[in-house]
DNA sequence: CGGCACGTTGACGTTTTTCAATAGCCGTGG
DNA sequence: CCACGGCTATTGAAAAACGTCAACGTGCCG
């Protein structure tokens, strides 16, 4: 099932042809393994190379010169990494393991074929990245002008749409094995006031989190607070595209 | 030169061919006028449609439901707006013009076609989306872990260098037709602090911010003060897309 | 047992916001 | 011509949100 996370993810998009979902079925074979703490990009094979994550949590940051982080995005199974960095030879982040992970490491040259070759599988990729800059403009919103508490009710919640789709929940709670710390530079707050705040909510009967799992208690509520609006992580192919042949 | 802004910006990243800029310059057809305050997607043609700016400034923004609002980009001349609507169907955020502006309105269709007749030219404009992504990265680490003073500085250099590559800046110092409220909208302060903030960098010989118009005194200082990095700002694209014919 | 990573708590500082008032600029209508 | 309103910039005072520092607890693992 985690395996297919690829292929499953693009397929809310797409209708797959076979030879399709062969050529994704190829690049979902585990070929390696990373430990917590792990780079995702190993320096050998510099920009070459696109990370395939099929299980565990990896997430992109800045470092400021003076050593502050800011954690721009989470990586979950079924995620692209590096597509960015391969088509264009940039990569202005730095991706590292949240926890073991189980990763197929995709050549470079494969995914810019595929943008020649079988151009309804690419923009299905850039569908992928289109979604990751819609969250990317959420988060936007959430450090501009959400406070703490409606923060984590949005981020909260958008794990939870996520992993969703890649059928990893149970009902209303999941799995989120992070520490506060990587909370907090991912919501731009200091630990200390995540703890709080994350205590405050759990008072309030919204959410709970503890020992690495999330239970959203009121999602209603929560989405209201911090008008949650799931429509940035839907979408669908133009419908040219659907003529394209292989 | 302006109604060539993006065959420039495109050129630097791709030697184009003649028919390529043929198709760039069809693009650049001045075709629409907006209005400051208007917004840029008529709603008559909803997502089917890809605008071109010209000349003047937009930005896309969102609000909360309490309000507030967070611009979470502006838009310069030679940048596109709405690739991503009419490529998904989502369009999730309001576009609206800051200045009065010129504009030429593209057929959503044409772009589509681009990426399944000239993938060369398609392959640019993603790099234009993913230097748009990139530049939302580096506004999450503003956000999230720069301070005011910080936050004006990564703004006003990266509106330098992006207005630089569009050929309208003279030296360090550029025309900016906003007021300070945008400013705070965009980086998530409050109008009162962000006149505080200039104020205080005005006194420091850091910049000034007058009538529209930016001085940057001490861009090296400035540099050094926000961490800032041009990388995320270039790019290229990967050698196999040079292999492309039309 | 000791060390380490993580969560929690309290006291205190700083940054930033909010509220409220004033001043300058500019176009409009009388 | 001048008065007026609307928009923007500016200022001061007070409050709220959030950060820092330092300490302590707890569970895990070697």
């Amino acid at each position: 099932m985690i395996a297919n996370a690829l292929t499953g993810k693009l397929s809310l998009l797409v209708d797959l042809e076979k030879s399709e979902k062969e050529i994704l079925d190829g690049f979902c074979q585990e070929n390696g393994f990373l430990l917590k703490g792990q780079s995702l990009t190993s320096y050998d094979t510099d920009c070459d190379e696109v990370v395939l994550l099929l299980e565990g949590w990896a997430c992109r940051y800045k470092i400021l010169n003076d050593g502050r982080r800011q954690i721009t995005s989470f990586i979950l199974p079924g995620d692209l990494s590096g597509v960015r960095a391969c088509l264009f030879g940039v990569s202005d982040y730095e991706t590292e393991a949240l926890t073991d992970c189980k990763i197929a490491r995709i050549n470079g040259s494969d995914i810019v074929n595929l943008y020649i070759e079988h151009p309804r599988l690419a923009a299905a990729i850039t569908w992928g990245s289109a979604r990751e800059e819609a969250m990317l403009t959420e988060r936007v919103v959430s450090l501009g002008r959400r406070n703490a508490k409606e923060r984590i009710a949005h981020l909260f919640l958008e794990l939870h749409w996520r992993l969703e789709a890649v059928g990893v929940t149970e009902r209303m709670a999941y799995e989120l094995p992070i520490t506060q710390e990587m909370i907090a530079d991912c919501l731009g707050l200091s630990i200390v006031h995540v703890n709080r705040t994350l205590q405050s909510m759990r008072k309030d009967k919204l959410l709970e989190y503890r020992n690495g799992y999330v239970i959203l208690h009121d999602s209603k509520k929560l989405k209201r607070l911090c008008s949650f609006d799931s429509e940035h992580l839907e979408g669908e192919l133009h419908p040219e595209f659907e003529n394209l042949s292989e």
